[in-house]
DNA sequence: CGCTGGTTTAACCATATGGTTAAACTGACG
DNA sequence: CGTCAGTTTAACCATATGGTTAAACCAGCG
């Protein structure tokens, strides 16, 4: 991963750029790198991003970020794994818990994913889009964001279910609903406000609205 | 829209392409053009295809794109139109019929976008996409395929809701659990099925199984 | 104080890409 | 059969873009 320099014959004069963060300091530029090409892939999306973008909102010249990542698209896998395992792993933690009622789990992950996705708007809705743009990236990359906990939620459904609490419903369509309800908002947001007529700035209200409608809606959708 | 053709001097020599549809024949072309550049944008977004792409898919000149639509964005604009027009309006119009009871409305949405989605499994993901990484384009756009009909919703919700048939829900909540519901697993399709584990034969399977999952999982959801 | 290794930069390169142009082809019509 | 309007095409062009390179810079170390 590292490049190293050499030396050979003139060139041309320099300055240092407008701020400079100077050399042999620590890996902040890398770092800063890292965190412009978050923002700009998760607003743009990654065939509509430049790299130069990306150095800009970094501050940093273009050639840094390929002496840092490579490509372009290795830049854009790492953003787009850290991304999805963002948010996945702590709604399979909530849903694989052993110790939680599926009552439980449903408050927990509706209100987490909320406050998520409230607190980070693009998320979902990158995500989403690059899955979709690129399907091959999914299946290796989300090894990192892992799958989600069927085996306890199976049980557990079939034995809510035999105990005669739930209706019968099998853990892929239980997922499927959740999330379904939960980032449906968020991804397909600028649609969504249009459709239902809804301003930009009562987006918020909407969402924190949600977080009641949600568990009373899909518990109530679970019983027999 | 014609750009008329001039003379001047020599040129060179040229056969007609692989099948050539002759000249002066019907407006075949153009036709075949943006069936091409539906097909292609959906698959892979706007961005990421090249105008050759869909030239080339038409079995024509690149040029011949530009002849008829002018812009890339232009061609692309008009193809995410038709893509949202192609369902939002069967959606809106089974929700606007004051005739059928919500239940009915459920039954029908369920059952048709379930089937259409079914039948062109990147609409969905495409249109999502594309919103999200040119949201700009959505208000404009969006026009051709309207919005949903509030109104009728809001006065049908309140009046069930008054005879104690269903649980207070206002329209835009109900309009985001129906929309979430049917169409998250097509839209984030690559993640979703990773994310359960379902392999991509399988998928059919389980949007038929959907089809009576959600309406028992819906309707009960409603339920006070 | 000069070397060294990590860091940062401007300039460069090959190619891809959206778009333009002017010619050539085609069938219909008079 | 010549012309005309609508089509279709190859060749071009300017620019944007991802990526490379070699030099310069900087701090710490010996």
């Amino acid at each position: 991963m590292v490049k190293p320099a050499s030396s050979r014959a003139p060139a041309a004069v320099r300055r240092r750029p407008v701020a400079a963060t100077a050399a042999g300091t620590d890996g902040a530029s890398r770092d800063r790198i890292l965190a412009a090409a978050h923002r700009v892939f998760r607003r743009q999306g990654t065939s509509k991003t430049r790299t130069q973008e990306i150095a800009d909102e970094a501050g940093v010249n273009k050639a840094l970020v390929h002496y840092y990542f490579g490509t372009k698209e290795a830049l854009a896998d790492a953003v787009f794994a850290a991304a999805a395992a963002e948010f996945l792993p702590t709604v399979f933690a909530i849903l694989g818990d052993a110790e939680l009622s599926i009552e439980d789990k449903v408050r927990a992950v509706v209100r987490e994913q909320l406050d998520f996705h409230g607190a980070h708007p693009y998320l979902a809705g990158y995500v989403v889009s690059e899955a979709h743009t690129q399907p091959e990236r999914v299946q290796t990359i989300m090894r990192r964001a892992g799958t989600a906990p069927l085996g306890v939620l199976r049980r557990q459904l079939a034995a809510a279910a035999a105990a005669g609490e739930i209706r019968r419903i099998s853990a892929e369509h239980f997922v499927a609903n959740l999330m379904g309800l939960l980032v449906f908002p968020f991804v397909a947001r600028p649609l969504f406000e249009v459709i239902v007529g809804l301003d930009a700035d009562r987006f918020p209200a909407f969402v924190e609205a949600r977080k009641r409608e949600l568990p009373a809606f899909f518990l109530a959708g679970l019983r027999p």
